[in-house]
DNA sequence: GCCGTTTTCGGCCCGACTGTTTTCAGTCG
């Protein structure tokens, strides 16, 4: 059973808990499941060599839960919980302004069980007669029914992004505005976002909130207060705006970057040493004056510790870190020398090898890696060796009249579904390095799919394995297949494995790559870029390398072009 | 249910906003 799995059902007794209104519990399970959900090893395997109560939050009796769960793939105790309450009351929770108490209530007064006949009660107006609501909880709960309908889940960070931007930038053109950065999981760079959070320091909140609720691609608004505003933008996304005044926006800007846990974590400390933390500032509990609030590196450093980069504020070890002084040199956008996996024209690519290394070499790259696809993807046109070798004299010419740039000829080269590669070995000698990548047939078993690409990590001219775990954000899921050994594998074979920056993949994974980085795989950054502008994708690449504590040694493509081309001709 | 250089028992982050309230409960982040 995978960590996920294990995790799945902690999460949901939580929730169960939760609706049956049990106090401190479900933060309790909840706890255990993210650090089972986060840990770099499988926890079958863990269980081998260490107690399973050495995991943070798991105590005697979630311990033997989870043995229980690993042992015979269910949890009697969550049967249980679930017989007590219909399975459709955990689904009403998913709706934005109904919570635990808010099911339990309409549950036990409406006998609502599902969303279905939460909405026919709305829409019937029974809600509005139960003590405690009125008619603006109705229409208030119809539209977060609405809401729930419409959205397709989250935003992908590569689109959030720009958008998040775009706020910014017209709530800053306020004259009134002093101060303003993005928040929120947005500004730690997650894969996916819920919604854009901004803070901006201010004297003058009310003419900041006016600005912002008057930007034209503003659909309606949510809340509006002195501090806080939302609103939802006209493709569905929710923006929200908290205005602080200046001398407080260091304190609010830690506060709102988050994550949850690594705010909680933080309050613990602070509270520990004899202060209390809000979004105004850290002040002394006796007497309650400020010790700081100005700016991050104020909050941090008074309670002892170094500032970290925001993306890695999620409670994974990164407060201890700090405190000891022994924070990572996280890897930048400007360490990387190339770009390793792109697309021209001759595949599925909308632009000539001259166009895109034009673009590299503009970008300050020293080398750029033209990966078309190999024969076998008809799809996206893949190249005959033939077109293949006639695509290298291109890329040599190509480096002839542009100058100040490597062309590095590879291939993006089908792994068949029997682990072979769709090029015959005298071919991909002939290329500078080649990425294998899975295409087809994702819906093997994993026995099958792990075998398959272990196979063809065993093949001495592999050097990438691109995309490793296949998936699509909100739209596919990984395939299956046994990281752990595909891991393995890469150290044994020096196989790098890709962080494809495709917003849509963003794969590996922030806690794949730390997984690859504390096994001492190396991460090549790609973006499979299919156009000019894409290339620029690389930005949310390393942000996720960084989110995943990744330095500059750790990722092939921060060498320099000798170095490259040495650690190529040590492989093949 | 977990945890411990203030604790092995008694805590468990904290504040804004909303709606239905005469002083607060619920949700959210």
């Amino acid at each position: 059973m995978r960590n996920a799995e294990v995790a799945q059902i902690l999460y949901e007794i939580a929730d169960l808990l939760e609706l049956q209104g049990v106090e401190f519990k479900p933060n309790a399970y909840r706890k255990a499941a993210r650090n089972i959900e986060e840990m770099a090893q499988e926890i079958e395997e863990y269980r081998k060599v260490r107690d399973l109560k050495d995991i943070p939050g798991v105590g005697e009796a979630i311990a033997k839960k989870v043995e229980e769960i690993l042992k015979t793939g269910r949890l009697a105790y969550l049967d249980d919980l679930k017989a007590e309450l219909p399975a459709g009351l955990l689904q009403l929770m998913d709706v934005p302004e109904i919570g635990p108490r808010t099911a339990m209530h309409l549950y036990k007064e409406l006998h609502v069980t599902n969303l279905h006949e939460l909405k026919a009660a709305a829409q019937e107006h029974r809600i509005r007669e139960l003590k405690g609501f009125g008619e603006r909880s109705e229409e208030r709960i119809l539209n977060g029914i609405r809401v729930w309908e419409m959205r397709s889940g989250r935003m992908l960070l590569g689109y959030a992004y720009p958008a998040g931007q775009r706020v910014e930038q017209y709530v800053a053109r306020t004259a009134q505005v002093k101060l303003i950065s993005l928040a929120g999981s947005l500004r730690r760079m997650k894969e996916t976002i819920g919604d854009i959070d901004i803070l901006a320091g201010s004297t003058e909140p009310e003419r900041v909130m006016e600005a912002f609720a008057s930007n034209p691609e503003v659909m309606e608004s949510i809340v509006r207060g002195p501090t806080k505003s939302s609103v939802r933008l006209k493709d569905g996304v929710q923006v929200d705006l908290r205005v602080v005044k200046e001398d407080e926006f260091g304190a609010a800007l830690q506060y709102f970057t988050g994550s949850k846990e690594h705010n909680v974590e933080l309050r613990s400390i602070a509270s520990e040493k004899g202060y209390k933390l809000n979004e105004y500032g850290l002040f002394r509990k006796e007497g309650g004056e400020v010790v700081a609030s100005r700016t991050e590196e104020d909050i941090y450093g008074a309670l002892g510790m170094e500032i970290m980069p925001p993306e890695m504020r999620e409670g994974r070890g990164e407060i201890r870190a700090a405190q000891l002084g022994k924070l990572p040199q996280l890897v930048e956008l400007k360490d990387v020398k190339g770009d390793l996996h792109t697309h021209s024209l001759a595949s599925d690519g909308a632009a000539t090898i001259e166009e895109m290394a034009g673009a590299a070499q503009g970008k300050g790259y020293e080398y750029i890696g033209i990966s078309d696809h190999s024969e076998s993807l008809k799809v996206a046109n893949g190249l005959s060796p033939q077109r293949l070798r006639s695509n290298m004299e291109i890329a040599r010419s190509v480096e002839e009249r542009v100058g100040g740039i490597k062309v590095l000829v590879e291939a993006e080269v089908e792994i068949l579904e029997d682990g072979r590669l769709d090029y015959p070995d005298e071919v991909l000698r002939e290329l500078d390095y080649v990425i294998g990548a899975v295409h087809t047939k994702f819906n093997q078993g994993e026995g099958e799919m792990t075998e398959r690409v272990l196979r063809a990590m065993g093949n001495e001219y592999l050097t990438i394995l691109a995309h490793p775990t296949g998936r699509v954000l909100e739209q596919r899921e990984p395939y299956r297949l046994d990281l752990d050994r595909v891991m393995d594998a890469a150290r044994e074979h020096q196989v790098c494995l890709e962080l494809n920056s495709y917003p849509e993949r963003m794969d590996l994974s922030d806690l794949n790559c730390m997984r690859a980085r504390e096994r001492g795989v190396k991460v090549a950054l790609g973006t499979g870029a299919h156009s000019i502008a894409q290339l620029d994708y690389m930005f949310y690449g390393v942000a996720t390398a960084r989110r995943a504590w990744l330095e500059s040694g750790d990722v092939l493509n921060t060498m320099s072009l000798d170095r490259l081309v040495e650690f190529l001709a040590k492989r093949g």
